[in-house]
DNA sequence: CTTCTCAAAATTATAGATAATTTTTTCCGC
DNA sequence: GCGGAAAAAATTATCTATAATTTTGAGAAG
């Protein structure tokens, strides 16, 4: 045992560069040069290459045939179309996932719930955010439908992060605790009806020290 | 002139590998090797891989690490994911795109519908449906709600090329006309109304000659 | 001081070569 | 003949090398 099942080196910058991305670290527009990366992870820039037409398919950076490969840039605009395609495709999971919702899995979400509200970070509210989420929506079982939600939250998480990068405070999330007593009660519908409102809440971030341009303090806060 | 864009090798074998996966040339659990591939196309291997990353994200090839990348298989709860992803996604992108039609787009439509019900086989008919569709929604103008429509109609198209390989019948489609019919009229609600049922509506293909297994029979017909 | 041109440097994209793993085949014992 | 171990072949994944393109920068002309 303590054998990972070792996925490929391009997987593996592939997972690395997304965190990157969406932490901020990588700022839009930055350029990714497939040599730098290949050193710092000590491999050559082939799997490189393979680990950016992942990216590029997660819409966290763009290729330009011959002029490489950027960090993709992001506007209001596109925060809101995320968090509008997490709506119809979350309740969608949901109606789905509903069924197969045991009690115990209702304890793991609350435990979420929870963890997000006493989170002193935007870091940490964010990943118990997204651990509740992928609770009550993996038991749907679609695969295909789960993988895009993932890809929507990465995307959702930047637009985040991006807004709050300092500046968090705890406050009890109404929404979540609304949707976990409508499943308790068998009330998926409800559930549905909260979640859909809930993921397009759109929040305006503190605003930062210098006055930037405005069109980057808005994030999905759901 | 003449001078196309010119796109990377990579993305040039990624489109012709997924239109054969599409059209059943290549057979789901079918394995893709990087040195044949290369040799066809008179390229090294490094640029198919590149493809092969491309075609996963895509859901329509599968990758084992050292173990080489399969055509993906699918089944009748696939077929039903895939339908009611596209009858969210493109309820929203209608909704959206709706304001933005004009006289002219909607004579492309009709033109489209037109096609499509004078379609003698079942490719044309493909053609003609997804122009249909790309041509109501693009007006969106969300590109990643509408990347995400493109490769759920790759998928659609692969189920129905699947179930109807021949012993494609003419039809005028109602719903095509009907959903026109709201857009001119201005009743985008209708519109979106009509389209999210059309889409889901999951047609039986013709029995093949052996009576094979009753899982690939199935495909989306809107 | 600006801006244009041209050369040098950096970078991307692909080819060719090598190591490691998996699959297939062969062949031996039962 | 049937299973199964061992060798051979095929295949994947990666590295190194080369060609082509783009970016950067220096220097000259205006």
């Amino acid at each position: 045992m303590g054998k990972e099942p070792e996925d490929t080196i391009a997987s593996r910058i592939s997972r690395v560069l997304a965190d990157r991305i969406v932490r901020g670290e990588l700022a839009p527009g930055a350029r990714l040069r497939q040599d730098h990366i290949a050193e710092e992870f000590e491999t050559s820039h082939v799997p490189v290459r393979e680990a950016f037409r992942r990216l590029e398919a997660q819409g966290l950076a763009i290729s330009e045939p011959r002029r490489g490969v950027r960090v993709a840039s992001f506007d209001l605009a596109e925060v809101r179309e995320v968090a509008e395609m997490r709506a119809v495709l979350e309740v969608l999971a949901l109606r789905h996932a509903a069924r197969h919702l045991t009690p115990a899995i209702l304890d793991a979400v609350e435990d979420a719930a929870r963890e997000g509200d006493a989170a002193a970070d935007v870091h940490g509210w964010e990943a118990a955010n997204r651990r509740f989420h992928r609770l009550i929506l993996a038991p749907c079982g679609m695969k295909r439908l789960l993988a895009s939600i993932d890809d929507l939250h990465a995307a959702s998480a930047r637009f985040l992060f991006s807004a709050w990068q300092s500046g968090w405070e705890k406050r009890t999330d109404h929404d979540h605790r609304a949707i976990l007593a409508a499943l308790r009660q068998g009330k998926a519908d409800e559930a549905a009806a909260i979640l859909q409102k809930h993921v397009q809440w759109i929040g305006r971030g503190p605003q930062p020290a210098k006055t930037g341009a405005a069109r980057e303090i808005f994030a999905i806060v759901g």
